[in-house]
DNA sequence: AGCACGCCGACT
DNA sequence: GTCGGCGTGCTC
């Protein structure tokens, strides 16, 4: 054994898995050194210590970000806590404090913390990821660094009111009257708002000011990105049995003032937000506050209308299209208590609210609530953990329910709430389901094109629903058989023909038609595969005379596409709307009553346990879109081979059965939430370094079997040890138990053994486990 | 993340 | 000989 490495200089480094004191002890003469703990936004597992120069002894508080060196750099850091000591090992000092209030709380960072532990992810990034960008210093190499309190610009306005002087002792111009009295009836005004009242006015202002009868401040001014949307005022609506019998429930659990977490299982159109709106309504009559989380796609300027138009004042809304000025605007309004409701995406689960009452995560099951890079965490996760520190009521309402929430509810973990019935409408769509191949040349098949046709004729509107995007999913070379693959990630590169262009869907990378075969050089290349650019084009072949439409991520990549598409459909403009998943989601075309859903068993193949749950949501989806006006709606589905349990209970609308199905796979392979998966991901610079964490990996893995893994999986096409997917390599570990200590500890071992180091990053992706 | 240090192959 | 690329480890 070799000798042990030197002994390291820095005595109990903190890691960040272990709570640090963070109560300060009075500073006294005997204790002179105030060392401050730090985390700092970079792969290290570990904290730092600093000393508080005396200077800034006075001005130090908790939940404040730091400027300070580290190693011949400068950089932001982030304050866990301090404390008075008699001595100091010799520490580098803090160069300056960056905020003069708290930016997170004691109970933030407990949350904060955990999330650290469970993502696998140092605290000093968690921190960064939770705080508004726009706050965020860029880190300065040079010595100079002024104005580094930065970050984005507080914007600032005029306001004036009056003040206590005798009025009348002044004879006044009519229009420096006019602006008095009105400042005296009013609370304080804007510049901005009394020039549009009394036209330009800055100098009555300013001798306003000068005679003493009006004073002039500074307040901050928030953008605001909803603007200009008018509001009317609504009153709640009277609820049908079911909806009060959900409510009623609700708020029983609130008023426990207990953890009480509730899976909401209603359909689409069965008044959920309506039940949302009036938990909320109880919990901010009782003082607390709510935290509305939606999918990105789902976050329009309508849904905020309908919180505006219950609520009036005090929402914020925190959606991914905000600049980084407006979003930090909207960050500080809550962090001061502005507002009692907040609506977002995913980021604002870390929106510093306080007192929350209930958590609201609207159509649970949607893969958006999951970050899918940096800190990979999923706000569907969280909003039970955030619930379970506040004692609060956390939602999960969707159509579709996760088969992990469903088995939760089963168990009793999550209160089960079921909306059965749609408000006022229809039965559910007939649908049938038919066995094709589908070919590039007759994507469609007769019995769909003669239902699309009878739609036509009645004047009706249809959807053709196809998962898969371009004009056709690969080029084969006629010579030698080979496709034409993505250099990079190992899958074959989609065919778009309108863009005259061979697209890889994951990387991006791109090659011009007419292509020439990677492996022959032949450029006899035959289309494979059908895309809804191949479906638009022969739909416009059968029915030349149709208004034809198609969304996909393709159409829809200019600002205002995608809504200028709906509304062409609401509005009757089009018959036959072709499209991605994207149809799916979204608003609701009562006009539709019919849907062709082609190749259904698209996604249920892919190297995914959550294959056949994801193929079953969506497909419920899609089929939910036919008939939700007045007219009955038809279905068929398109599938070569439609045995597939996903497929038979979707298109019966059997959830039961569906659940009951996918919860025996699962349980017998091991799944969550039967079991604890966690995915390491690997990107390689190098071959060589690649084979060895290839066989490095396959160690681990056979370590892990025979330890206490009841099953270890690699994921992907055997006989390859790790599977290649957008230019990573991954690996997948299954764990039993959710024993989250043992997996640190072999992870950490294997990352810390690994034989190539730098070549190779890893990202540690924890997928759902049992928070309850 | 950067940055320095050390090891090994290639090259004026 | 030494120049430089890459792999490794450290930063209070
Ligand atoms: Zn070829
Ligand atoms: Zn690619």
């Amino acid at each position: 054994m070799k000798e042990a490495k030197l002994k390291r200089p820095f005595a109990d480094t903190v890691t960040n898995t272990e709570a640090t004191h963070t109560q300060s002890i009075q500073s006294d003469d005997s204790r002179p050194f105030c060392i401050a703990e730090v985390a700092v936004p970079l792969d290290i597992d570990n904290t730092f210590s600093y000393l508080v120069p005396e200077r800034l002894i006075d001005n130090i508080k908790h939940g404040v970000r730091l400027f300070v060196p580290f190693g011949r750099r400068k950089i932001t850091a982030y304050l866990l806590g301090y404390r008075f000591a008699k001595e100091s090992e010799p520490l580098k000092e803090i160069l300056e404090i960056l905020d003069d209030e708290p930016l997170w709380t004691e109970k933030d960072l407990v949350f904060l913390r955990w999330i650290s532990g469970y993502y696998l992810h140092p605290l000093g990034k968690v921190l960064k990821a939770a705080l508004p960008n726009g706050i965020n210093v860029q880190s300065r190499t040079n010595a100079e660094g002024e104005g580094v309190t930065g970050g984005k610009k507080v914007l600032r306005e005029k306001v004036f009111s009056p003040t206590e002087a005798d009025r009348s002792a002044f004879k006044l111009k009519e229009k420096n009257q006019n602006i008095l009295n009105f400042l005296c009836q009013n609370a304080e005004t804007s510049q901005k708002e009394l020039r549009k009242m009394f036209g330009e006015c800055g100098q009555n202002l300013k001798r306003l000011v000068e005679l003493g009868l009006i004073q002039k401040n500074e307040r901050e001014v928030y953008r605001d990105p909803f603007a200009g949307y008018s509001v009317t005022k609504d009153s709640p609506k009277l609820l049908m049995q079911h909806q009060s019998e959900v409510l009623a429930a609700i708020i029983d659990a609130a008023d426990s003032r207990t953890f009480s977490p509730f899976l909401l299982h209603g359909i689409t159109g069965s008044g959920k937000t309506e039940v949302y709106l009036q938990a909320i309504s109880h919990i901010l009559e009782r003082g607390d506050n709510a935290l509305v989380l939606v999918p990105e796609i789902s976050l329009t300027p309508l849904l905020v209308q309908r919180f505006r138009a219950r609520f009036q004042e005090g929402i914020a809304v925190l959606h991914s299209g905000l600049s980084d000025g407006e979003r930090y605007d909207e960050w500080r309004r809550i962090r001061r208590s502005e507002v009692r409701i907040v609506i977002g995406a995913r980021s604002a689960i870390f929106a510093p609210l306080q007192q929350i009452g209930i958590i609201v995560v609207d159509e649970e099951h949607e893969t958006s609530f999951k970050q899918s890079e940096g800190l990979r965490y999923n706000a569907r996760d969280l909003s039970l953990v955030l619930g379970r520190q506040e004692n609060a009521v956390v939602l999960l309402g969707s159509a579709t329910p996760l088969v992990t929430s469903r088995f939760a509810a089963q168990q009793g973990k999550l209160g089960y709430l079921h909306l059965p019935l749609r408000v006022g409408s229809s039965s559910l769509p007939e649908t049938t389901v038919i066995t094709t191949k589908m070919t590039p040349e007759t994507p469609i098949s007769a019995t769909l094109i003669q239902s699309l046709s009878d739609n036509l004729e009645r004047g009706e509107q249809s959807l053709v629903f196809l998962n898969r995007r371009g004009f056709s999913s690969c080029l084969i070379c006629n010579d030698c058989g080979a496709d034409l693959q993505c250099p990079n990630c190992s899958v074959s590169l989609t065919y778009h023909r309108q863009r005259l262009k061979s697209i890889c869907h994951y990387c991006d990378y791109q090659v011009p038609f007419p292509s020439v075969c990677h492996s022959c050089g032949s450029t006899d290349m035959k289309e494979m595969g059908v895309g809804t650019e191949r479906v638009e084009h022969e739909l416009r072949t059968i029915f030349p005379k149709a208004r034809i439409a198609r969304m996909d991520s393709d159409t829809t990549c200019g600002k205002g596409a995608h809504a200028l598409i709906l509304n062409k459909v609401e509005s009757g403009e089009i018959d036959i709307l072709v499209g991605t998943q994207m149809i799916a989601k979204g608003h609701d075309f009562p006009g539709v009553t019919l849907v062709g859903v082609l190749q259904a068993e698209g996604s249920l193949y892919l190297p995914d346990f959550r294959a056949a749950e994801r193929t079953f949501q969506l497909l419920s989806q899609v089929i939910g879109r036919a008939g939700r006006g007045y007219l009955p709606g038809r279905v068929l589905i398109q599938a070569m081979n439609p045995g597939h349990y996903a497929l038979e209970t979707a298109a019966c609308h059997d959830f039961e059965d569906f659940y009951k199905q996918e919860l025996e796979f699962r349980q017998e392979l091991n799944y969550p939430p039967f079991g604890f998966l966690v995915a390491i991901k690997f990107s390689a610079t190098s071959e060589s370094a690649l084979i060895a964490v290839s066989e490095s990996s396959a160690k681990l893995l056979s370590a892990l079997k025979s330890s206490l893994m009841l099953r270890t999986e690699i994921l992907g096409p055997a006989p390859a040890p790790i599977y290649r997917m957008r230019g990573r390599f991954r690996i997948q570990i299954l764990l039993k138990d959710t024993n989250r200590v043992a997996l640190r500890k072999i992870l950490t071992a294997y990352l810390a053994d690994r034989p190539v180091q730098s070549a190779v990053r890893e990202t540690v992706d924890v997928d759902p486990v049992d928070l309850l």
